[in-house]
DNA sequence: GGTTATTTGTTCGTATGTATC
DNA sequence: AGATACATACGAACAAATAAC
């Protein structure tokens, strides 16, 4: 007879449980307006007080925001964004760039293993508005390319984990990607590397891949020092 | 004359805040009970409701954690690990497996550079332990060795953003590590991998360091198959 | 511009369940 | 078994911010 670590689950944590299956399921969009506190305490048939402990536990982890007097809305589906958000705030842009390395790599390793049809068609699109860009000489109109490719690259791998943990780490990064981009000394250079990757990536040549991403951080981390 | 954005904090927020002080400045140690609520309404000047919402969002967060009818104990310092954990359960083994080789290889590289004196020491002693516990065939042993010497290699990228994620994810992965290790082919040529880990991280060879545990993983990744 | 309704923020009081001694 | 300490849960009330009329 095995003993059951926490036979019953609170009130609080049952509620809890049920809001974030809403959101997960999208039944709750991201963006969207919840039911005031007074319908939800209907529906889950719940106090007040229970309700709002549940409530602002989903508000502290990301999910929800509440605005007083307007109401409660969605604000993200996982709570890995807002936890790496919070520790990213803690790290200097080199440790951040050194972790980004790390799935940068893995990822264009992965994607030169497991690119699809679509991925070459994605890479291919994104690469071209890069180079419309560059030759416009539109910085802002590049930066934005440059993210949406790198996000290409990274889905490319298909690992649903790395696509997530990049993908919120990113969100913490534009900032300090502005930054570096506007440092970087040569846009040509810059935008040779990445054809360089997405052909290494496109013609599945996992070596390649990887020096790439090598090269260009390495780059990176230059233009800090 | 500047517009503050929410120049007000939630009570709430700032009790949670203020918890959250406590706590990762080691004032309330892991594993600690922490004061009685009552205590802490005296203590933040707060109702009891409000002191209830901000504990609550901690528990959710991981930080804490509360036992009926004994008090509330410190859990952990930090919100990534419990986030991270959330995110690995709904993962395959093999993509958990590809993040891992993503934050290894680049903690070796690094520590193939930074490693200090320290570093060493615990690297040697690590691999020794090691080494006992393959000879002595004391799989357990060699586990938690095994284990150690991973942390011991991240920890030498003097990277703590890397070092963070490795060990909430190593948190998870103990499961996963032991059903691999246990499946394992040679238990000798593992111990060899990591021998020669161990030597390119201290003679600086930072090729040599991500090579081998680019074959480290990829022999995992075989057994998994 | 002022009033009212809606919605979240905060407080107090009370009762109950649970673990420890 | 009883007493104590603690978290859990409910209900009622008022405050503050916002929106709508």
């Amino acid at each position: 007879m095995t003993i059951s670590k926490t036979n019953r689950l609170s009130l609080v944590e049952q509620v809890v449980s049920q809001i974030e299956s809403l959101i997960e399921s999208g039944e709750w969009e991201i963006g969207n307006q919840i039911p005031p506190e007074m319908d939800l305490i209907k529906q889950f048939d719940v106090s007040r007080n229970t309700l709002r402990e549940a409530v602002r536990s989903l508000v502290y982890a990301g999910l929800l925001v509440t605005k007083q007097g307007k109401g409660t809305f969605v604000r993200s589906s996982s709570v890995l964004g807002v936890a790496i958000q919070r520790r990213i705030q803690q790290s200097g842009i080199l440790e951040t760039l050194e972790v980004r390395h790390a799935l940068e790599r893995e990822a264009a390793q992965l994607a030169a293993i497991r690119r699809d049809k679509d991925d070459i068609e994605q890479l291919r699109t994104h690469i071209a508005t890069c180079h419309d860009a560059a030759e416009a000489k539109d910085s802002q109109a590049y930066e934005e390319a440059d993210i949406q490719l790198h996000k290409a690259i990274i889905e490319a791998s298909h690992n649903s984990l790395l696509i997530d943990l990049y993908e919120h780490m990113a969100d913490s990064l534009h900032a300090s990607i502005h930054q570096i981009v506007e440092m970087s000394s040569d846009a040509n250079l810059h935008l040779n590397i990445h054809c360089s990757l997405v052909d290494a990536i496109i013609e599945q040549d996992e070596e390649r891949a990887v020096e790439t991403v090598n090269e260009y951080i390495a780059q990176f981390k230059k233009s800090l020092i």
